[in-house]
DNA sequence: TATGAATGAGGGTTCATTCAT
DNA sequence: GATGAATGAACCCTCATTCAT
C-alpha cells in the first residue's frame, strides 16, 4: 500500500512521500492515534529517516499543518478577483473552498478536526483561520462602503459575522464532503444564499442570485 | 488541584465526580492525549475505582459524550417556546445554545473539538447534531410555510441552510467564548441577524431587530 | 448462575459453598487465571467474607487441593476389600479411581492439571500421589510374595512400576473423560488388562479377565 | 543472573535468546505467573524488543509449544529404527523420550505442566500428543498382525493401551526427573517391562529381557 | 454474620525516539 | 542517503486484599 521502494532519493522528494503519508495519517487517525511506524511505513521508508528529516512527531505535525493552511489559503486567494464587486468576490472565494476541501479531504481534516483539539497546534490553525475571518471581514467593510450602503456596522458585530461565515463555510464543507451527489458549487450555492440573503428573504422568495457559469 | 479527598461516598456521588474530572480531563487534552491516571486524580480517588464504575476508557468518554449532549439538547429545548413565531424560536434557541455552551466550556470541547475526530464516537456527537439540525431544519420549513411564503424552498436546500447555521452557530461559541467581553446575548444577536437578514440586508441597513428583553 | 443467595447461614454452610464455587473455578481456569471475584460471585457471597473464611487464595487453593485430594483418595480405599487377591484389590482401586474422577471433573482438573504447575502447591498433591503409589507399591510388593512368585522384585524397580500404573491411571482418567462413550468401566477395564497382562500377552491373545459383575 | 548483555546481535540470535529465556521462564512459573518483564530480563532484552520480535505474550507461548513439541517429536523419531521388531521400535523411542525430557526439564514442563491447563494452548500439544499416541498406537497394531499373534484388538482398545502408555511414560519421566540417581536408561527400562510382559508375568519371574547394549 | 467502598502493586502492550553502521 | 537494532517511559487495565460499617 505503502509508495514503492525505492532508493536514494533527493531529499526534497523524500520529505514530500513523508509529508503526504503524514497529512493522510493524520488526518485519518489523529495526532495522538497516528504512529510514526504508520507514517514511515506509509511512505515507504525506514522511521530513522523520518527523524532525520521531520525532527519530531510534533514538528511533523506542524510542517503539515502549515502546509495544507498555506494550500488552503492559495486556493482561496487565487479563487477571488479583487476587481470584482463584494458578492461576486465572495461567491468565487466560497466556490474555491469547497473544491479544495473536496479535493484535498485529509488535509481538510488535519485543519478542521486535528489540529484544533490541542495546543500548541491549534494555535498554527488559528493564525490561519484569522487570515481567512480578516479576509472577509475586508470585504464586508469594503462593500459596505463602496456601495454607499450601512458603514456604521460596528467592528466586533463585523468580526462576529465574519467569524459566522466561516464556521457556515466549515459545516457545509464537511456536510457537503459527507453528502453523495452534493457539490462543492451546490454548497457554495447555498451559503451564498444564506450569507447574503439570509432566511427572511429567502422565505420571502428573494435569494441572492448566482451568476451564469461562463468560466467554469 | 484536584477535589478534596473524601473518603467513603456513595456510588452515585463518585461518579458524578468522575464524570467531571473526566469531562473536564477530555475537553482539555482530548480522548487519546487524556489519560486514566490524570482522571482518577482530578476526581480524588484511586484508578481502580474508576474502571470499577466506569468500566474503561471508551465507556467513559461515551458517558462524557451523552451527559454533555443530553444536556446541550435539553438546555437549547428549554429555551424554545413553540407557540411562538419562527423567527423569535430561533432567537430564544440561540441565546439558550449560547448559554449553555459559555457555561460548560469543557463539555462543549469534549462535543465540539473531541469527540467528532474518531469513531466510534463521532457517531454519538452526529446524533445529537442531527437532532439540533432536524430542529432547525423543521423551524425553517414550518415558517416558510405558515408565514405564506416560500413554500417551496427544495429539500436538500432547506438542510444546507440548517448545516450552516448550526456551523455558525458553533463557530461564534468557540469565538465568543475566546473573545473576552463577549456575552451569550451578543453572540446569539449577531447571528440571529446574519441569519434571518442576511449580509445584503445588514448592508442596506435593514437588520433583523431582537424583541426587547423583558424576560430575560 | 451463583447460588441464590441466602442470607445468614451457619459458617461451615458458607465454607463449603465457597469451596464449591472455588473447585470449580481453579478447575476450570486454573490458579493464576481463576479470580477471588468469580468465585465470590459464584458462591453467592462478598468478597470479603471469602477473606474472612478461607483467608487468601492461596489458602483457599490449598484447602480445595486438600479437599478433594482426601475424597479422592477416601473413594479409591473404600473401593478395596483388603482380603481379596492382589489382582482383584487393584482392579476394584482402578474401578473406583476412575468413577470418582469421572464425578468430580473439576475437582480432578484441580489436582492433575492445575496444582502442580507450581509451589507450593504441587507439594500438596505431591503427598496424596505419593499415598497413592505406596497403596499400589504394597500391593505389588505383598501380591508377588504372597503368591510365591517372584519376592525379588528390586526396590527401585517396584517404585517405578508404580509410578507408572499411576501416571497410566491419570492420563487414561483425562482421555476417557475427554472420549465420549467410554465408561469409567471400562476404562479401568483397560488399564488392568494392560498393567496385569503386559502388552506381550495381550498380543498373545492371553489378557487378564475381569470378573463378572454381580456387585456393581 | 540472566544472558551477559551483548549488544546489536542479528533478530535470529535474538530471538533464539528470546525463546530460551521463555521456556525457562514459562516451564518454571506456568504461563500466567510468568511475566514478560521476567523473560525480558533472563534474555537480557528490554521488554519492547521482545514484542517486537515475538509478538505477544501468547504468541511467544505458542512459539514455545511448538519449538519444543517439534524437538520432542524429533528426538523420539530419530530413535528409532523401522526396520527393528516391534518390541525393540519400542524399547528405543522409550529410550529416546526419556533422554529428551531429563535434558529439556523445561521444555518438557511447558509441554507436560504448563500447556495443558488452558485453552487455546492445550490443542496445540494435545496435537503433539496425539501424533506420539497414534505412532505408538501403529507399532501395537503392527506389531500384533506380523507375529501372527492376535490381529483382532478391538480399536478403542488400542487407542486406549497406547494413551496408557504414554500416561505412565510421562510420570515416569516426572519421576526419574525428580529422583536423583535415576538414568534415563532405567527408567526406559522399567516401562518397557511393565508395558510388555505386566505385573503378571513380572510377578512370575518372566520380564520382558531389555537387548545388551552394544550401541549405547 | 455480612458487605459496599476503596486501593497498592503490577502486568501486557505501545510508542516516540536514538544508536551504530 | 539510509536502516536494523534497541529502549525509557507511559498507558490501559486487573487483581488480591483491606477498611469501615
Amino acid at each position: 500500500m505503502g509508495a514503492v521502494k525505492t532508493k536514494r532519493m533527493p531529499r526534497a522528494v523524500r520529505e514530500q512521500q513523508m509529508m503526504d503519508a503524514a497529512v493522510r495519517t493524520f488526518g485519518q487517525r489523529g495526532y495522538m492515534a497516528a504512529s510514526m511506524d504508520e507514517i514511515a511505513e506509509l511512505a515507504g521508508v525506514s522511521k530513522p529517516l523520518v527523524y532525520l528529516y521531520l525532527n519530531s512527531k510534533e514538528d511533523l505535525f506542524t510542517a503539515c499543518i502549515r502546509r495544507e493552511a498555506t494550500a488552503l489559503v492559495e486556493a482561496v486567494r487565487a479563487g477571488v478577483m479583487p476587481e470584482l464587486p463584494a458578492d461576486r468576490q465572495l461567491w468565487e472565494g466560497l466556490r474555491a473552498f469547497f473544491t479544495h476541501t473536496a479535493q484535498n479531504p485529509d488535509g481538510w481534516a488535519v485543519l478542521h478536526l486535528q489540529a484544533r483539539t490541542r495546543e500548541p497546534f491549534a494555535a498554527e490553525v488559528t493564525a490561519m483561520r484569522e487570515e481567512i475571518v480578516a479576509f472577509v471581514t475586508q470585504l464586508i467593510v469594503v462593500a459596505a462602503r463602496e456601495a454607499h450602503r450601512n458603514p456604521n456596522l460596528p467592528e466586533r458585530e463585523v468580526a462576529g459575522l465574519a467569524e459566522a461565515l466561516v464556521g457556515a463555510a466549515e459545516a457545509l464543507a464537511a456536510w457537503a464532503n459527507a453528502t453523495p451527489g452534493t457539490t462543492a458549487r451546490q454548497a457554495a450555492a447555498t451559503l451564498m444564499n444564506f450569507a447574503w440573503a439570509g432566511l427572511g428573504n429567502l422565505m420571502d422568495g428573494r435569494p441572492w442570485s448566482p451568476p451564469p457559469t461562463p468560466e467554469s
